[in-house]
Order: C-alpha cells, then sequence, then structure tokens
DNA sequence: CTTGACATTGAACAAATGTTCGTGTATTAT
DNA sequence: ATAATACACGAACATTTGTTCAATGTCAAG
C-alpha cells in the first residue's frame, strides 16, 4: 500500500465515506468497531490511528473518552460526482448541519451598561435573534454556553471592537491568563473587553490593541468577568459618505 | 405532578427538546446519564423509563444495547410551541443548510504585499482552506466572487484588524464611498484595508478606527482596489501569557 | 383506608466502546 | 545494510453506557 504521500490514503477515503453514510443512516456516529468493520480492518487501535489522522487533517473531530463523538467536519470534497448527485447533497446535508452551530444573540453590549448574560437554563433563542457559525469556525469545541452580543457604541476601539460588531462570547466567571474576556469594572463603572493575565498582586488587563498600554486592577474585587470572548465578526456595512 | 392524561409530560418534552438540542450542537445524540442531567433526575432507569415512552408514543427511536443511538422522529408537534425551540431548529434545517456559503482562503494578506486575488474562472477551493459562513451574516446577498484572505501581522491596526483574523472579501477592482476596501498603494508599497471616499480631486482613504486620520491620494492610478471587504471575522486564540 | 397504577430512586450488572501497549512487518530514508 | 518511520495486529484495560431489579413514594379511585 503506498505511503501517504500527501493527502488522503483510500482508507481514509473510506472511512470519511463510512462515517457520513452512517451518521445519515442512523442518526448517531459509527462506533470505532463498526467503523473497523466497514473496512476490514480487526483492531480497534489502527481505527483509532486513521481517526487521529483524519482529526489531525481537520476532517473529523471527536470527544475523548466519549462513544460514538465523532462528526466530520469537512466533509469529503467529491471531485467530480458520477454517482448521482442527489444522494450526495442529501448524504452532504447532515453533514453541514451537524457543522452549524445556532448562537443566541442575548442582547447588546454596551461600556456604561453590565452584560446581559442569558440564564444558564433558559438557553432559548429567537430565530430572529441569532447568529449561525459553522463549527469550524469557532476555536473551541464545547460549544455550550455560547451566546452572542452586538457591540454598541465606539467605546471598545482599544479592544478592535467596533460598533455594530458581533461578539461572540463563553459564560464564565473566571479566566485563565491570556484569554480575552468580557470584565465589568467596578471603579469605572464600564464594561471592556481585554485580555486577561493575573500577576503577582494585581490583575492586569490588556487591550487588543498593541498601541494601547494596559489597565491594572488592584482589588480582584472589583472586577467582575462575564464570559470570555471566542471570536468576533465584523459585518462591514456600506457606510454612507 | 399530574397523571399522564393524555400527551406528554412536561417531562417528556423537556427531554425532546434536549435529545434535538444536544444533538446539534454536538453532532452526536446525549447519552442516558447526559439526558437525566438535563431535567435533573438522577437515576438511568428513570430516563430509560421515559425514553421507553417516548418510543412508544413514536416520537424516538433507539437500538437496543447501542450507546447514543437515539434518533428524534416525530419533532414535536407545533401546536402551540411554547418551546418554540425544537420545532424551530427542524423548520430551520433546511433553512440552514441552503444558507451555508463556503468561501475559499485564497491566501494572506500582508501590508508589504500585494494581495492574492484567486482567479476569476477556478474559483474551486481546496477543502483544506475555506470557510463556511451563514449567508445571514453575510450583508450582500451577492454571494459570488467571494474570496477570504488571512490577515498576517499587525500592520493593519489603524483598520482594526488583526493578526490571524479572516478577512472576507469581493472581487472588485472600483468601489463606491463608503464601502471598505483593500487597497494597494504605490506610493507606499503595501496594502491596506481602508473605507474608501472618492472626493473632488482625491480620494480619501479612511480608517476604520476613528482616532485615526485618513489618508489622502491625489492620483487615483498609484491606487489599486483590490476588494471590497464584506466581513472580518476574529478568533480568540487564548495567547499565552 | 386500601389498592393499584404511576413515578422515582439507587445500586448493581453486563455490554459496548475508547484507549493503551507490546509486538511485528513493511517501506523509506541514511 | 541499517536505522527510522509508517502501517498493522491483538489483547488487555478502564470507562462509558444501557439495562435490570428491588424498594419506596405518590396520588386518585374504590
Amino acid at each position: 500500500m503506498a505511503r501517504r504521500q500527501s493527502g488522503l490514503s483510500e482508507r481514509h477515503r473510506k472511512i470519511m465515506e463510512f462515517l457520513t453514510k452512517f451518521q445519515t443512516a442512523n442518526g448517531y456516529p459509527p462506533s470505532i468497531r463498526q467503523i473497523g468493520d466497514s473496512i476490514n480492518v480487526k483492531s480497534t487501535s489502527l481505527v483509532d490511528y486513521y481517526l487521529n489522522q483524519l482529526q489531525e487533517m481537520g476532517y473529523i473531530e471527536r470527544e475523548n473518552h466519549i462513544s460514538r463523538s465523532i462528526r466530520v467536519i469537512q466533509p469529503l470534497q467529491s471531485g467530480f460526482s458520477v454517482t448521482g448527485t442527489v444522494t450526495d447533497a442529501l448524504r452532504n446535508a447532515g453533514a453541514v448541519l451537524a457543522n452549524m452551530v445556532t448562537i443566541p444573540i442575548a442582547g447588546r453590549i454596551v461600556a456604561s451598561a453590565p452584560i446581559p448574560v442569558p440564564a444558564s437554563d433558559l438557553n432559548y433563542y429567537d430565530a430572529e435573534s441569532s447568529v449561525d457559525i459553522a463549527r469550524s469556525l469557532l476555536p473551541s469545541k464545547d460549544i455550550n454556553d455560547l451566546f452572542a452580543l452586538e457591540v454598541s457604541g465606539d467605546s471598545m476601539i482599544d479592544a478592535m471592537v467596533n460598533d455594530g460588531d458581533i461578539v461572540v462570547m463563553k459564560k464564565a466567571d473566571s479566566a485563565n491568563n491570556g484569554e480575552m474576556v468580557a470584565v465589568w469594572l467596578d471603579d469605572k463603572d464600564e464594561t471592556t473587553l481585554k485580555y486577561f493575565y493575573k500577576e503577582a498582586n494585581r490583575i492586569r488587563l490588556q487591550p487588543a490593541n498593541p498601541n494601547m498600554g494596559p489597565i491594572y486592577v488592584q482589588n480582584p474585587k472589583s472586577l467582575r468577568i462575564m464570559g470570555k470572548v471566542v471570536m468576533v465578526i465584523r459585518q462591514i456595512k456600506s457606510v454612507a459618505a
């Protein structure tokens, strides 16, 4: 069998094919052993081996230790689909759908007001106000607790976020160093987006804009973390002259 | 709690809702215990109990002894969709699908080099490098001639675009006032993103960042418009300290 | 009150499923 | 050749996960 020259080997391709086929046929992903059967491989480890490669190459994603947690991220580009376009289309449908995430727009974020964080339970979204984002665009695999806010006003320029931008955040009340967070500052009575760094005896809030200096907060209590910023989307609207 | 009068109890409904929600959120169905958590039930047997009922009633289907093999057959009847989500989700399904656009990533945009604009014809994209974006997020309905670039370096800070951002552009060699364009400036030998304004006898290039002043170009020939910026996407990566 | 159907719990069990490791065999590079 | 890498197997293992069962609680009807 040929070595892995560049892209996918025959096996990889067969696995990808089986994945989408099985998913649409059964409504849930196959187990490792089922994948093995489909390509005539008896050892689960070998399947795991291939699966890891596919994951590295960005074709699939899976959760550790969770059964049947494989999802097809990037369906096999069907070179020249001799095999009826219709079935292909339908087959892709499931995969594409599974790759879409609908994120509720919880409200607007204004510098001068606290952030409206949606209640943990009622995660319900109006069709009216939600953003559909491809899972592949989201850095984190953990899709839960995501919500979006629309930015109002120019007051977050230093975070490289402008009026009208959509900020996708993940609910959180604490953060790790280097993460961009939305914080409410009691002192200043305002909400900002900053990179978070906990230092010896203070907290450093670093603007995304390298040209601007950081803010230091001595008292951790005067700062409330509302969420971690996951993504920023700016739709350019043709501003009138 | 009321006895089973006719149809579904509150629990049933919540389970159904969770099922579809989890499925679309993760790409695979939940386990019994995960369902239990979602309705605050600690015993797996009770969940099984409900699941069996739902199956009898024809709402779901599942395979014996197979993990995460739950399939939603009949979405919650939309009668009085107090809980809207489920039907909405399914209803959206088709729409969402049709709303996906796959945009090729043509390359990187660096201030010091011209933009690699893809050839008009071979609009075909590697599966390797493309971005999936919901049509609803794109300001323009005209999806043709879209391509994406990844920003390299901090040199476009004044455009509120940072290293790693993804810029979605539409091929164009001219622009209207107020549109954000990617332009190559012969004078400065660089590419920048600016709002475009044609004035009396010069062209004004206005940075997105209101705090920065415009650039004026007298000679229209020293400026080449590469495309109109349609959207900017920033994925926040947890920068290490 | 008693009865019986429904609801709920917790624990124990068995099956399924993902992970790891040692080993062996090709293929490619040095 | 010889080492290094990629591919492959199978067994052992640890979890996850579905299933079952005995026991208890709840509530409406007789």
